[in-house]
DNA sequence: CATGATATGTCTGAAAAGAGACATATTGTA
DNA sequence: TACAATATGTCTCTTTTCAGACATATCATG
């Protein structure tokens, strides 16, 4: 029941707070976005459309919280994004967010 | 900025997991609609709409995470609700998976 | 006795989000 | 030379969500 709901929560967050999600994949490591489709796919089990995957990625570059930058390697053109400094601050909010969120939940 | 983005989150966060929210306020204590929508407009300093709240609600004693009873206190007649036990587990899992997000962010 | 607060509900038109296709280009492999 | 994989993008139709109104009832206050 506990893995049942945490795969729906999860799969919610996911939905819902996709522009998050993004910033935490590339803020460990500068990558593009065919990558994170496999990697987001792989980690929580569930479907990533290329198709909202992209748009949301350019949005994120247009609001400053990513810098793109066109590279080759492999033999392969790709789109590696950054996080710019104003997306750092965007995650420290979100991570400041979630440990209020835990601490008033240690009461019980 | 950053608390710029903080209040940006936390309506995001508030308008898609609303749910968790509702979840999250009637673990600390039962109450009803009205009592919730003060208290959310309060500490979260944003507008949550009837509209909204009470199909959700709804939805919540639906799915067996939430139940409800008719109350009358102060003159006043409230339906008030309780969370289950499966609700209790289903605010567990929001919780570890805060727990994971965290965890994972430590690194940087 | 009108007005505002408490209390809970639905409904509709508009806006947003979703799924899935359409589109294109390169590379590696059978 | 097809076909699958890599890689990025848009577009449309459908579905869902949302804001705000419509609706109703009680109670307290001026």
């Amino acid at each position: 029941m506990l893995e049942t709901y945490k795969k729906e929560i999860v799969q919610h967050l996911i939905r819902n707070l996709l522009d998050i999600q993004l910033l935490r994949v590339i803020q460990t490591q500068p990558t593009w976005g065919y990558q994170i489709k496999k990697q987001v796919e792989t980690d929580f089990n569930i479907k990533l459309r290329h198709g909202i995957l992209y748009p949301t990625l350019n949005a994120l570059e247009k609001k400053g919280l990513l810098k793109s930058k066109k590279q080759q390697k492999d033999g392969r053109s790709r789109k590696v994004y950054t996080i710019t400094q104003d997306g750092q601050t965007y995650l420290t909010a979100y991570y400041q967010i979630l440990q209020s969120q835990l601490s008033s939940s240690e009461k019980s």
